[in-house]
DNA sequence: CGCTAATCTAGAACAAGTTTCAGACTTGAT
DNA sequence: ATCAAGTCTGAAACTTGTTCTAGATTAGCG
């Protein structure tokens, strides 16, 4: 235990310190459990006793399970925004730079196909309560394909398009996760829709 | 066993007669009490007790609470594909006759929100053992859009378009249910993805 | 240091989806 | 009419998400 509390730089983690370390262990039993079996298999219980946390404190970190996946989904997203950035995309026009950055993101996914159907059966699934954090996750994407565009100042019309591609993006991986569609269906999918780009920006062709 | 009419006595109807009946009684508790709160006032044992049938029959005609919902909105689509059939759309191109249906539709969705989660909800959790259902739903949407456009034989890309347009229209649905995005949203998004028929249709182009 | 409020824990309890089972009823065939 | 197979019923049991409670710890403060 901690003899002084005031002046030293803490080694031991006190404090806030302490939750944050609760929250990141609750998130990573999460994923760790979501990899191995998908949404069903990330069990309250077990996501408590992995994380070494009472269930009672799991529910006030994470009010329901969904809020838990949602918020798993955050954390990966952010990272994955973090990877495509060092990586930006090749193509010539905005459409191909979409297209080839959720198509990398998607390899992403299959290389993790349990946890990719418990975030998106969770996002989905989600009612008005997890609101706002569903938002948050539709906000990263958005500023993923945005940056994937390159568009500093996207006209109204050129946002509309983007929400149209969100759509397809969470839709497609729907129907490839229930194993309705192939993966190739979904690129096509996926490249199918990002033509709607062209068609609200002004450039070079057609 | 083609039997008789029983023109007399229905009083004991035999055969399948009753297991239809006991059928469309599920089905239409199930609309029924998803009309009044949505996906999670359709409980099980509340759908046994409203349609008369133990709940192990429930089970046994319906073997989740999935299947049910989705069998309910294979229901609804039948008889709104019925209902567009009598009054065409009336748009110049094929674009606005697909964004004029699917408004339609989703004007009529909005008088039963509720009806309209559960269906939604279950439609987009719906795991692999549900595909075959799911991918029936899928079809019938499929055929409307295909009717809007007054197509005989579409071509791939076409084709395309109208899998992008479910993904649109499924997508924008939940995040309306979701109160994330308003009705006029919708609209946009439906009116929106629908262009890519323009772009796959030559044919009088603005 | 000692106090108070907040947080955490272990565990029971509750809710709704799902499964199971023994017994009653139907059905179809002989 | 009778039998065997299949179906339906009512009720209990099981599973997993969620809530609740009482007591132990911890944190911030005077």
């Amino acid at each position: 235990m901690p003899a002084e509390a005031s002046t030293s730089r803490p080694a031991s983690p006190s404090l806030t310190e302490r939750q944050e370390a609760r929250r990141r262990r609750i998130l990573h039993a999460s994923a760790q459990l979501a990899s191995r079996g998908g949404f069903d298999a990330v069990q309250m219980r077990e996501v408590a006793e992995s994380s070494q946390v009472a269930l009672g404190t799991l529910y006030r970190y994470f009010p329901s399970k969904v809020h838990l996946l949602v918020a798993t989904m955050q954390d990966q997203l952010e990272h994955m925004h973090g990877t495509l950035r060092k990586k930006p995309p090749t193509g010539d026009t905005a459409a191909e730079r979409v297209a080839e950055t959720l198509m990398r993101a998607f390899r992403a996914l299959q290389r993790e196909p349990h946890l990719a159907d418990a975030m998106v059966r969770a996002l989905t699934f989600a009612d008005r309560s997890v609101s706002p954090e569903v938002d948050q996750v539709s906000r990263q994407t958005t500023a993923i394909i945005l940056d994937a565009m390159g568009l500093a100042d996207p006209t109204a019309e050129q946002l509309s398009a983007v929400r149209v591609i969100e759509h397809t993006w969470h839709s497609a991986l729907v129907t490839w996760l229930s194993g309705r569609a192939s993966i190739a269906q979904v690129k096509i999918d996926i490249e199918t829709v990002c033509r709607l780009i062209d068609l609200t920006t002004p450039g070079p062709r057609r």
